[in-house]
DNA sequence: ATGCATCGCGCG
DNA sequence: AAAGCGCGCGATGCAT
């Protein structure tokens, strides 16, 4: 298949501009203009192209794209053009930006420029400064001519970026690359304005009439700042809790106090039920009111709704464990379970969404790699493993799906709730070596109050009941001693994955990366992460390691559904994959074929990969009108 | 005004 | 000696 190089220029302004809006915000923006764009097929020579609508269409229609694959650097925005400007769908879609994410990390210098450096490319330039403000209208033909040689460049040094960048990456890395690019490229979710602006209205008056309640004594503003937050409290004599800030801590070498102003801390949360109701009602209306979050996403996504179908933001290699995150001001992977905002997202008339999600993936991966034959062999079988937890934590079998009927009211009620909730947090959190207390707490939130002594016993069940993987950590701290001390080691017991100078081998062919590993003079082990130097030690190797297969896993899956989905396509509607969040698939596909979707997806999603032979894994679909149905 | 660090919180 | 991890966003507080 050619591959054609592409890099567009379109005019910005200081209000008007990427830094400004939201890509896909500024693409379909009225004020969008295209001052030109520059092309080349395969190795062949560069070709500018400037002019008004008409003329830049002919030419992209004339590229033939639907039978080529496209290359640009940040494909998102130039494929966003194509599809929204010109109506043009690519072939396949190739992106230097994403390449270089896998290699450098997410925040590793992965701009052109940067990267034309680094390889020692051509020289990137900066005409485009002289671009601030500018019409193609006000350009003279020279400084067209200028900027037109400058694209020119750019897709020259972005064409022979892609020639050095690929030997770093696979043949299935690129379709994963090509996949999540058409997700924003080529959207089909639809946002329903109707759910969201009914959702907006709804948040802001339940803030309103928190705000109410406490007119008296606070306003708004003074409810969102901590000081002053605090000064209200003190008025009615009240003490503000305090926490340790570990952050600012380090950073001044002594224990350094902040606000516990969170509604999770539990010094705070016992205000609620403070003598005096105008502390309750204080709390409560901090708490409500304090974030914004619901409101400003919902004003995004119906933004979204306005101008079209939904781009789904997905940046590839986001984390250095190979997960993808978001971008463009909105992360699909965390949008909350319950609520409008899932419910607002739609299949196009005619279709239906159907969502598969790889059941605790990830606590099945560490059994096996760890080699814990019992829970692999419990997990193969089918076994309720919280509730066999669960039965060892309490000495009692556990069935936590059990349902009896109260004997005086005859209410039906699950009598293995906590138990059930006890074995769950355990199976999902104790396998990368979480302590007693972050357990504890993790616990709490599962809505579980039994005491820090009852969690320490649990995680020492745990470890004792799966020396294998305690072994594990162990065996991933040996390696990284001898690693650190310039040695190959292995790590893993169901798979065997070398760790070199380079990091730790995949079983597609990619690397766990760990930038600059060494011990400090504490001993602790430490590399260069996104935030600075990140302490690293075996449980949390293995934690990483779990999840870059586990992603392995599910994207090879999803790769396979696209690829049966592809040829349906457009055929009598959309066939396609339109999201993934982390052990999530979801796909869309026209109404008749929703049955067949989910048996495929489910079938696709219990493939286990040939160098996890053994692995137990399987999955859940579940399909509806919207994304908020599949549950 | 703008950038950065920090915290909190949503998801997996 | 002990340590769940991985993201991105919005808001605040502070520095430039």
């Amino acid at each position: 298949m050619d591959l054609v190089t592409v890099d567009w220029e379109t005019y910005y302004d200081r209000q008007f501009s990427l830094s400004k809006l939201t890509t896909e915000a500024y693409v379909r923006d009225p004020r969008f203009e295209e001052i030109g764009f520059a092309w080349q097929i395969n190795d062949g020579e560069q070709y500018w192209v400037t002019g008004g609508y008409d003329e830049i269409h002919r030419a992209v229609k004339d590229l033939k794209l639907e039978k080529r694959a496209v290359l640009c650097h940040h494909t998102a925005f130039d494929g966003l053009i194509l599809s929204q400007r010109h109506g043009v769908v690519a072939s396949q879609y190739l992106d230097t930006l994403s390449i270089a994410r896998s290699v450098f990390g997410a925040n590793g210098g992965c701009s052109l420029a940067a990267l034309a450096r680094r390889f020692m490319l051509e020289d990137k330039g900066d005409e485009l400064l002289g671009a601030l403000g500018k019409h193609r209208a006000d350009f003279t033909p020279h400084q067209l001519f200028r900027y037109g040689e400058y694209c020119k460049k750019d897709v020259r040094i972005t064409h022979a970026l892609l020639q050095i960048l690929r030997q770093f990456s696979t043949p299935q890395e690129l379709y994963v690359i090509d996949l999540m690019l058409r997700m924003y490229v080529d959207p089909v979710l639809e946002l329903d304005p109707a759910v969201l602006s009914a959702h907006l209205q709804s948040v802001k008056e339940k803030k309103a009439a928190l705000l109410k309640l406490v007119e008296e004594t606070a306003g708004k503003d003074a409810l969102m700042s901590n000081d002053r937050f605090a000064g209200l409290l003190v008025e009615l004599g009240v003490v503000p809790p305090m926490k340790k800030s570990e952050a600012k801590s380090r950073t001044a070498g002594h224990d350094v106090f902040t606000y516990a102003f969170s509604k999770t801390d539990e010094g705070f949360k016992a205000l609620l039920e403070h003598d005096d109701p105008r502390v309750q009602a204080l709390v409560s209306a901090r708490v409500g009111v304090k974030t914004t979050i619901e409101e400003t996403r919902t004003e995004a996504f119906i933004g979204i709704a306005m101008r079209g179908a939904l781009p789904v933001p997905l940046s590839y290699y986001a984390a250095h464990t190979g997960r993808a995150g978001g971008w463009d001001k909105i992360n699909m992977q965390n949008l909350p379970r319950k609520g409008a905002l899932r419910r607002a997202i739609r299949a196009p008339k005619g279709h239906k969404v159907v969502a598969c999600d790889s059941s605790q993936i990830e606590a099945r991966v560490v059994a096996w790699l760890a080699g814990q034959t019992d829970l692999v062999e419990a997990f193969a079988r089918g076994a309720d493993i919280y509730s066999e937890f669960a039965g060892d934590v309490y000495g009692y079998p556990v069935d936590r799906k059990a349902t009896a009927f109260h004997p005086d009211t005859g209410e039906e009620y699950t009598p293995h709730d906590e138990e059930g909730r006890v074995g769950k947090t355990s199976i999902l959190g104790l396998g990368f070596g979480m302590g007693k207390d972050k357990f504890d707490a993790s616990l709490k939130k599962a809505g579980v109050r039994k005491g820090l002594a009852f969690s320490e016993r649990v995680v020492d069940l745990y470890r004792t009941k799966y020396a294998m993987i305690r072994k594990l950590w162990k065996s991933a701290q040996t390696a990284l001693e001898s690693v650190c001390n310039g040695y190959v080691a292995e790590i893993g017991v169901g798979i065997r994955l070398r760790w070199d100078q380079d990091g730790i081998h995949l079983p597609n062919g990619m690397l766990v990366r760990y930038k600059n590993l060494r011990r400090t003079e504490d001993g602790d082990y430490v590399y260069d992460g996104r935030n600075g130097a990140t302490k690293i030690y075996g449980a949390k190797i293995v934690e990483n390691v779990v999840q870059a297969l586990a992603r392995i896993i599910v994207f090879n899956q999803m790769c396979m559904i696209d690829q049966k989905l592809k040829p349906l396509d457009r055929t009598d509607g959309r066939y396609k994959v339109v999201l993934t969040v982390h052990d999530e698939v979801v796909g869309i596909c026209p109404d008749h074929f929703a049955p067949a979707l989910r048996e495929m997806m489910v079938t696709a999603m219990r493939v286990i990969p040939r160098w996890a032979t053994g692995l137990p894994i399987t999955c859940e679909a579940a399909g509806g009108e919207s994304y908020g149905d599949c549950k």
